[in-house]
DNA sequence: CACTGCCTTGACACCGGTGTAAGTCACCGT
DNA sequence: ACGGTGACTTACACCGGTGTCAAGGCAGTG
């Protein structure tokens, strides 16, 4: 009598129970305000009673959206896809949106054709790219032509303003080396992101632009470049450990890399951090539990994310939030003075 | 004139261009068996031409049932949530599903709540539930009663087979214990996990396994309970490495509280491995970055994510494969001949 | 040549919501 | 008494697919 046969309620069997026309249901639903109090309330009696949902699929097809939001990423610390993940899902929390997860290959040919196939097929109200594929303009231009609005998050503003959700590591990098410089280290080696990555690159005007500032000459000698990982680390800070004179202090492009150079100290027999100093990036779990602790630089994932999603579910919203985010220095214990 | 304004072409243009009706280009999309080879060809020239990719939310409010499988999870270690993803993904590439992630807080009083609220409101085909959450039974009684099907991750095997995909904790554990007594350790420590985690009890319990048919007996004063953080592992570490005598070698129920255990030798001026041999649990990333490199449990999080998947969208394909998963012990550089 | 049955296709209702335009009703001014 | 007004409410088409069932064409059969 309640309901046909083993389905949920719909808005008939609400609107047959209440007296009402369904659109008169999906009015209260919907908090329309020309709406009779008396009215709202029995229907709300009635919704109450019965446990109705409105049907998601079916509101998806009348509104010709849908509630979901994509995360499309192709990135390999697992630590920052979950922090981007629980600040996208603090910003959706209490709506009706949810989040699908599409982790793609950044080095297959056809990842283009994998993202639009995905972007076609399940019709999105929207989606957010992280570095390092949000560097890609390309896949933001399919976006667009595709009609899915999107955001970027990324190290530098790389697309207007509504599109874009920004740290500056430049500008992080640079006050990191600053720090190194007044402790005392004026012989300080670099080790620099892979090419190709946006975020490797400002991470290494940063270290340029601090050491032009102090008015200490660029050295190739104690620069390196890697590719973001532990072993790269490794190899670099042989590298580097091996010129002379030897650096006193390093600043590696993320942690991981910093935990390769401090591996690589370690073989040496250097300790850190009386012999040298190492600073990292990203404060993601490893900087926390290597020895010793690792000063780093945060910069704030999860804060990122859920403005990047208010972007895209509320602009109106969005333009009262920062688009810009700051890094901070987190100071432990692999940095001495000089 | 082929479509409509700026909308994306449907089953209607598609019809109305190749002149059949739309159920026949219904057939030819799902690839009916009985149809003219003429006639599919030709509505598949047209759907070509068109870019025409069906609407899912129609499709899915016509089916009554969508295509998308949920992942709910508590867990607070990022890489095995990301492992669980790929593994997922790798089971729905090519098909239509896609993966909805919803964290919850399992110490929030209304998760249950949270998590029925989420259920009714998408509607999902079916979700997966990690652990710890998925040694909550409330919840999979919720998911039966909601009509949601779903499958469970777990340490042990929880429900009926085609509702759970289970590791051995236990019997790994049990191994790896068996492993430091071959290398000639007596006095084995140990750090549990937190009370209430079915994982913790069953590793527990491998540990207590591999002591007795060693026929070594039992002592409080070199065990330990962690909440699988990295500082409950230096607690831990602390307490087990003031015991007389000291232990040879200390299990630890996760990589993290390894770590801390690590962290605590170091402090108190032991060598790992030479005066201490250590061995952890889940192979994270955390194992291989620290010094030296930890010997560890790795439990096959991707495969048993996949084979979850699986289950769920393919019960049939399923039973032809695995819900059973055994532990491999990754040998490092912590553990040293006693 | 009418009858039967198979193969293929189409008409139409339906899934559960929303938009639009039209309808009802009490109240108002003249 | 009558048209006008504003506040609510309803009927009905529509979103874009799928299920049901009937119909058309055609070969085989008696």
């Amino acid at each position: 009598m309640k309901k046909s046969k083993d389905g949920k309620p719909t808005i008939n069997d609400v609107a047959r129970l209440s007296g009402v026309s369904k659109k008169t249901v999906s009015r209260v639903i919907n908090r329309s305000p020309l709406l009779n109090d008396a009215t709202r309330e029995k229907v709300e009696a009635v919704i109450a009673e019965l446990g109705y949902v409105p049907n998601p699929q079916a509101r998806a097809l009348a509104l010709r959206r849908n509630f979901l939001i994509g995360l499309i990423h192709d990135n390999p610390n697992a630590q920052m896809v979950l922090g981007v993940q629980e600040g996208i899902l603090s910003a959706i929390r209490d709506t009706e949106f949810a989040l699908v997860v599409r982790p793609v290959n950044r080095r297959s040919p056809d990842m283009l054709d994998d993202v639009r196939a995905f972007l076609e097929q399940q019709r999105l109200f929207g989606v957010m790219l992280l570095p390092p594929i949000s560097e890609n303009d390309a896949l933001a231009e399919l976006c667009e032509d595709l009609g899915v609005t999107y955001v970027r998050m990324g190290s530098v503003q790389l697309d207007e303003d509504e599109h874009m959700v920004a740290s500056n590591d430049r500008e992080a990098v640079s006050q990191a080396v600053d720090y190194l410089i007044g402790r005392g280290h004026r012989r300080i080696g670099f080790v620099a992101g892979p090419e190709g990555f946006r975020s490797a690159a400002e991470r290494s005007l940063g270290y340029r632009d601090a050491l032009e500032k102090a008015g200490i000459p660029l050295d190739e000698a104690i620069m390196a470049e890697g590719n973001y990982t532990f072993e790269t680390g490794i190899a670099a800070g042989k590298k580097l450990l091996a010129a002379t004179p030897r650096p006193s202090a390093i600043f590696a492009s993320n942690d991981e890399m910093a935990a390769g150079v401090l591996h690589a100290a370690r073989t040496l027999g250097l300790s850190v951090p009386e012999d040298l100093s190492i600073v990292g990036f990203d404060d993601t779990a490893i900087a926390a539990h290597i020895w010793p602790p690792l000063t780093t630089v945060r910069w704030p994932i999860q804060a990122m994310a859920r403005a990047a999603a208010i972007k895209l579910i509320d602009p109106a919203e969005a333009r009262r939030q920062p688009s810009h985010f700051l890094s901070d220095l987190i100071e432990r214990a692999s940095v001495a003075t000089c």
